[in-house]
DNA sequence: GCCACTATGTATAATTG
DNA sequence: TCAATTATACATAGTGG
């Protein structure tokens, strides 16, 4: 902004653009860093530039890990086995029932479920439309879907490391 | 830094600190959006306080679940790695693909992937399609939304039982 | 392309209401 | 506590090597 004030809105010109995310791209970062030393707060910042392959994650990848795991209220590796907190006892006695309610649901079920889930996820309905009973199955039919996509990327994640 | 330049370090005096943070936290998403905006990149920051119970997600939990599920689908030793060729023909090659990637991928994944997601809850499509960047953004759209519904589910058997 | 410089726009600490 | 104000430090667009 200095010299001129820059309009904002996309630098069409290539080496402009570039030069202009360099500059500001240290900018974010060094202004990520004061706020978490001035206040005491976590923080990460991924950006993403056609510049590099590879995104500038702050403070590091493995830090960030830690904050988008926190984010996303699923632990890291290691720290799986200490989640014996509250709410995965009460997932655990969800499941139980959801299995009997899966069970017992016919194939029209299912499919009604999953329209209205989708609806939910796509976020064109809320879930407070959802009566108690519709909660068990949509929390039972996701968590399932949830497994097959866990294991898959365990899969992925054996046969990358192995 | 105005009317007295500030010594970068926690600020021990808590009206003081939560002002500040404040203030720079708006600051941060500010030069966030105005990088994404000039340069045309993506971008995530998550940011924590104990203000508030949530984190200040930006742009959005959902997009930032997009970002994040691109930082993750690189395979750790990646992660770290910097580029020991930088000025050789492949990285060059490299930034071109990657540009495209990244126009192609900011506007239309989200919709894909809903979709995608949608055609495999469905069973109408195997997991088996997907990469495990999807995988990975898939994983983080259904775990977010199983919270939501377990949240609520809990809501409901307090209110309900208790 | 990469610095270093510097003039100028912005962010923000302190102050006030 | 929150907003609005203001004075000052900082970030950065343009420039030249």
């Amino acid at each position: 902004m200095p010299r001129s004030k820059v309009k904002l809105a996309y630098i069409s010109n290539d080496s402009a653009r570039r030069t202009t995310f360099r500059k500001r791209e240290s900018g974010l970062i060094k202004k990520a860093e004061e706020i978490t030393t001035l206040c005491g707060v976590e923080a990460c910042a991924i950006l993403y530039s056609s510049y590099s392959p590879e995104p500038n994650v702050w403070p590091s990848p493995l830090d960030a890990q830690r904050v988008i795991s926190r984010f996303r209220n699923m632990a890291p590796p290691e720290q799986n086995k200490k989640m014996a907190d509250q709410q995965s006892f009460t997932r655990q006695r969800l499941e139980k029932t959801t299995e009997k309610v899966t069970k017992l649901g016919t194939e029209n079920q299912h499919n009604e479920m999953t329209q209205v889930m989708y609806q939910c996820l796509s976020g064109r309905l809320g879930f407070e439309c959802l009566s108690i009973g519709d909660l068990y199955y949509l929390s039972g039919l996701v968590s399932q879907n949830l497994r097959v996509i866990d294991r898959r990327l365990e899969f992925f994640q054996r046969h990358h490391s192995g």
